[in-house]
RNA sequence: GCGGGAGUCGCCCAGCCUGGUCAAAGGCGUAGGGUUUAGGACCCUAUCUCUCAGGAGUUCGUGGGUUCAAAUCCCACCUCCCGCACCA
């Protein structure tokens, strides 16, 4: 039966839409908030994008049948500055932007020509990305979208972020950015030639030594060298700037008096002095010691300050270069001898040395210098030690001691932070070269503060987490966590309300925005406008703070309608589940918890996250430039919702990143294709009195029903929907055989009943075509409105259970035997236990081993102190074997059997196993019990039989 | 460096949290059979080694340890991947 997708999700959409079905109001029954990150709208959704909203479609929709009333809503994400780069990258016709618009976006020519302007390209995409949603069938309470730019939402992050402000949680300082000199602003990665990211190394220094009345400050990545140093290198060829920088003067290059102009310092260029007539010259440094200044050739000017210590006894470069001069018999150097500050295992007292003999360095412009600098830099970073020659920091790893020396040098005034662009040269979209400029009015959120973050801990430590094992990883994010600029000076979104010049960050304003969600809809058709929306509102409407007459009157409207908004707020708050990709756990995720324990009281507190891999696409990631991207709304074209969605859940578990390729969808479209064939056929008959193997698919089926339940409330979608599918598919085979076996005809009152479940089960994930099915099944209603399977005990039948299950194991040790001997079965006989001791013996070993004992003394043990079963001492061989029966058997079944009444095995064998063995292996079976007195046995078998191990003749 | 994650039977990948149901699911590949005018698609069977009686042996990166019992817990080591910010 070939199927046309689109045209049954179409119906069930409509009929959803029709039947407001996912417009959630409060009511009486219990609530879940489930909620998604929101869009960013500047390129269509693709297939990856589509997995965090399905999985929390999924939640949702379970949940809708578990009995709860559930809010999924969804908003985008306008804030930011992506869209800006690409309005001017479109402005300025670029044809990598266009040609992927076109080929890969398929958007029109017409609608491009408007992309000229940012916020046309969000509408656009926000469209797009919402008719995706639509068509994947997502149950979104759609009345209460919003974009992020609205005056309603502005008035709330307004809101927000003065009520941090005033939590303390604010603070100003400086901060370094990557900057464009000629546009006079930050640059990101939208900003830069060739999409590259401003990297800033901020862990660069800058120390000052003081030369007559100059400053003579050097650049370096070791601060902690300043114990070793011998001498200061200065290159002879260069011609240096004195420059004023605020009240001192510094003798620098003149690439470096550029850079520092940034620094946020008042800077001006009043002489200049050649390198060479500083040679010779001693500069003192931070106790006072006098270093000679030397040449070397090596000192680059645009190099930090052009200016450089030396440290020779683990710098290879200052070894070569003071190697060098005393080669030439230079006068001061050859009085200078290198400082061994470091000891690190595997290289004696001056491991420079070591290391330029063994690479066999010649002289200071050798290549080999770069290695060698690379390798003794980490080894000693790694695994070096401080030695007395460092005072007070003697016997300290160099990790930790470095910070503690720069703490100490700063402190004193000796050092400063010298940031460095990483990845220099990084071009401006305008052509200009950035650089580092460190802005000193930057406003921060100060998730560095102890408190706040033990306070977010205590939110992590009581919420649930999945998948669990992604917990460390959040507490990792809180330690690490420190100031994070949450104010930009250009890019979409609200200005902070203190001072205008800056917008809010866009990680900043959508931290707690899942509570504007309660508000928005009452925006949206008119309750209230975004003038009511006032401090004294939300004060109230949030955080219970003040009255409700004052703040209706101060908002001017009525107080009902503050009660009402109110009332939605705790009804629907807090957020009882957080979905997002694993890419948002070190951010968004992390200040989603810091913001709402910083504003909310507890009981707003969130109260679960959910995570979740990225998509593959064949194996490989997904990205523009591979041109593998497939978007979402052409491939529910192509393939239909339904599948898709299949496809992007059963490729992996939630942490993992799934693969997701055409092979698999077509499986699953082959899979559901004939599942609604099979619902079509079912008719609802009226079931007839249940034979055994009736009672073991039932039984079967409540076990199915508890394990995928289970498994979603966990998240394990892809362990759920491959039980639905799949492992359903085992019992039902078995199901099958033995029901033709029989050659029964009274069956399908039964599989309606169980197909009836399976698709209930379905529908939360492949909601259209599990429609259609129960459509087709005639059951009334909407499967989705249906309520999920109910899982009871009682109607699972342990003897039922236990009965098919020594029905199978009898078959397959036939087909074993037959297997190994290969001798085609003319007859088979089998000859079930008649001992009544040993079937004693049998179920006190089963009581003994439930739990999941098995050791053969301590069976044994128990078995003699027990006087009934004290003859087990006899037969040790029949107790050893059936250890390893039981063993080989799992848990449930053993319980199973324990439970179980009174069991005939020879009724039971003689009557079932005939008729499908008969069909199995095409002979007649016969069966006894070991006891019987016309028993046919040539060969003695009888003797071996054990309780559920009948032995067997094959002639 | 700091932090997170991974290494499973030809390949991909499940199992590990909660030890025994594990020679270890599923998919691909391969082999044999069926169906088909052909290609394709589909269905059945097999797929660590040995074994003519339902059995045995050796496996889950390497080496140790805990335990009656380890793919699963602990320790060490090797290899690989990812993140490190003001960017959505």
């Amino acid at each position: 039966m070939e199927i046309n997708w689109n045209e049954i999700e179409n119906k069930w959409r409509t009929k959803w839409k029709e039947s407001k079905d996912f417009e959630t109001n409060p009511n009486e029954k219990p609530k879940k908030f489930i909620t998604v990150a929101y869009p960013y709208p500047n390129s269509p959704q693709h297939i990856g994008h589509g997995r965090t909203y399905t999985l929390a479609d999924v939640h949702s929709r379970f949940y809708r049948m578990k009995g709860y009333n559930v809010l999924f809503p969804m908003g985008f994400h306008y804030t930011g500055t992506p869209v800006l780069g690409m309005a001017k990258r479109i402005q300025a016709g670029e044809k990598e932007i266009l040609d992927g618009l076109r080929n890969v976006y398929h958007v029109s020519e017409e609608d491009i020509k408007t992309f000229v302007e940012p916020i046309k390209i969000a509408d656009y995409f926000h469209e797009e990305i919402k008719s995706g949603m639509i068509e994947m069938g997502y149950s979104i309470d759609w009345r209460r979208e919003f974009t992020t730019i609205v005056p309603g939402y502005q008035k709330f992050v307004e809101w927000q972020i003065t009520t941090l402000k005033e939590n303390n949680k604010i603070i100003q300082g400086s901060h370094p950015v990557g900057w464009c000199p000629v546009d006079q602003n930050p640059v990101s990665q939208h900003d830069t030639m060739g999409d590259v990211e401003p990297k800033i190394d901020d862990k660069n220094f800058l120390i000052k030594f003081v030369l007559d009345e100059f400053i003579f400050p050097v650049t370096t990545l070791r601060p902690e060298t300043i114990f070793g140093i011998t001498n200061l290198w200065i290159n002879p060829n260069v011609l240096y700037k004195k420059v004023s920088v605020d009240n001192e003067v510094w003798i620098v290059s003149e690439d470096c008096a550029k850079k520092i102009a940034f620094f946020e310092k008042d800077v001006s260029v009043i002489g200049e002095i050649p390198g060479n007539q500083i040679i010779g010259k001693y500069a003192k440094n931070h106790d006072g010691r006098k270093i000679p200044i030397l040449p070397a050739e090596f000192v680059e000017p645009s190099m930090g300050t052009g200016l450089v210590m030396s440290v020779p006894a683990h710098a290879p470069k200052d070894y070569q270069a003071l190697m060098d001069l005393k080669v030439n018999n230079h006068e001061l150097a050859s009085k200078i001898e290198p400082i061994p500050i470091i000891v690190t295992k595997g290289y004696g007292e001056y491991p420079a040395k070591e290391i330029c003999e063994k690479l066999g360095v010649d002289n200071q412009s050798d290549e080999k210098l770069e290695e060698a600098t690379k390798e003794l830099y980490l080894k000693e970073f790694t695994d070096g030690k401080l030695n007395e020659k460092c005072d007070k920091f003697n016997n300290e790893k160099v990790q930790f001691g470095r910070e503690k020396i720069r703490e100490w040098l700063e402190g004193n005034n000796h050092l400063e932070k010298f940031p460095i662009l990483e990845n220099a040269p990084v071009r401006c979209r305008c052509g200009a070269e950035c650089v580092v400029k460190i802005l000193n009015n930057q406003w921060f959120l100060n998730y560095g503060d102890e408190k706040w973050k033990e306070l977010a801990r205590n939110c992590f430590d009581e919420m649930n987490i999945l998948p669990n094992n992604i917990r460390t990883e959040f507490k990792e994010v809180i330690d690490w966590l420190h100031e994070r600029a949450c104010a930009r000076q250009q890019g979409l979104g609200t200005k902070l309300p203190w001072d205008k010049d800056w917008i809010v960050e866009s990680l900043s304003d959508s931290v707690i925005y899942m509570s504007y969600y309660t508000i928005s809809r009452f925006v949206n058709d008119g309750t209230v406008t975004p003038d009511n929306l006032t401090r004294e509102f939300f004060d109230y409407v949030l955080l219970n703070k003040g009255d409700v007459k004052s703040a209706a009157s101060v908002s001017n409207i009525s107080e009902g309608i503050v009660k009402m908004i109110k009332n939605e707020f705790d009804y629907f708050y807090p957020v009882d589940s957080r979905h997002s990709g694993r890419d948002l756990v070190q951010n968004h995720l992390s200040f989603f918890v810091l913001n709402h324990v910083a504003i909310f009281e507890k009981k707003f507190w969130p109260q679960e996250i959910v995570v979740n891999g990225s998509v593959m696409m064949d194996g490989v990631k997904m990205s523009k430039s591979m041109g593998n991207i497939i978007p979402l709304r052409t491939a529910i074209k192509d393939h239909g919702a339904d599948p898709i969605r299949l496809a992007i859940i059963s490729s992996a578990e939630l942490l993992q990143d799934a693969d997701f390729n055409m092979d698999s969808v077509s499986g699953i479209q082959n899979k559901l294709e004939s599942l609604l064939e099979e619902c079509s056929r079912l008719k609802n008959n009226p079931i007839n009195e249940l034979e055994i193997e009736d009672k073991w698919i039932l039984s079967k089926t409540q076990n199915k029903i508890l394990e995928i339940t289970e498994a979603i409330q966990k998240m394990r979608l892809r362990e759920a929907l491959h039980d639905i599918l799949f492992t359903f598919e085992t019992d039902l085979n078995w199901y099958a055989k033995r029901t033709q076996a029989k050659g029964r005809k009274d069956v399908s009152g039964i599989l309606h009943q169980i197909n009836s479940i399976r698709v209930a089960m379905l529908s939360p994930f492949a909601p259209h075509i599990a429609e259609e099915m129960w459509s087709k099944l005639k059951n009334s209603g909407l499967v989705s409105k249906s309520s999920w399977p109910k899982y009871s005990k009682e109607r699972v039948d342990a003897t039922a259970i236990q009965s098919e299950d020594l029905l199978k194991s009898t078959i397959e040790d036939i087909t074993n035997i037959l297997k190994v001997t290969k001798i085609s079965p003319k007859k088979i006989v089998l000859y079930v236990n008649s001992d009544e001791m040993k079937s004693k013996i049998y179920h006190k070993m089963l009581n003994i081993m439930v739990g999941g004992q098995n050791n053969m003394g301590v069976v044994m043990k128990e078995l003699i102190a027990d006087p009934q079963t004290t003859d087990a001492k006899k037969m040790p061989n029949f107790v050893q074997k059936t250890i390893k029966d039981l063993h080989s058997e799992s848990e449930e079944i053993k319980a199973m059997k324990l439970e179980s009444t009174e069991f005939n095995e020879k009724e039971f064998l003689s009557s079932e196993l005939t008729s499908i063995g008969k069909k199995e292996f095409d002979v007649d079976i016969q069966v006894f019990s070991a006891s019987d007195e016309d028993i046919y046995d040539p060969k003695e078998k009888a003797k071996h039989a054990r309780p559920f191990k009948p032995a067997i003749l094959i002639e």
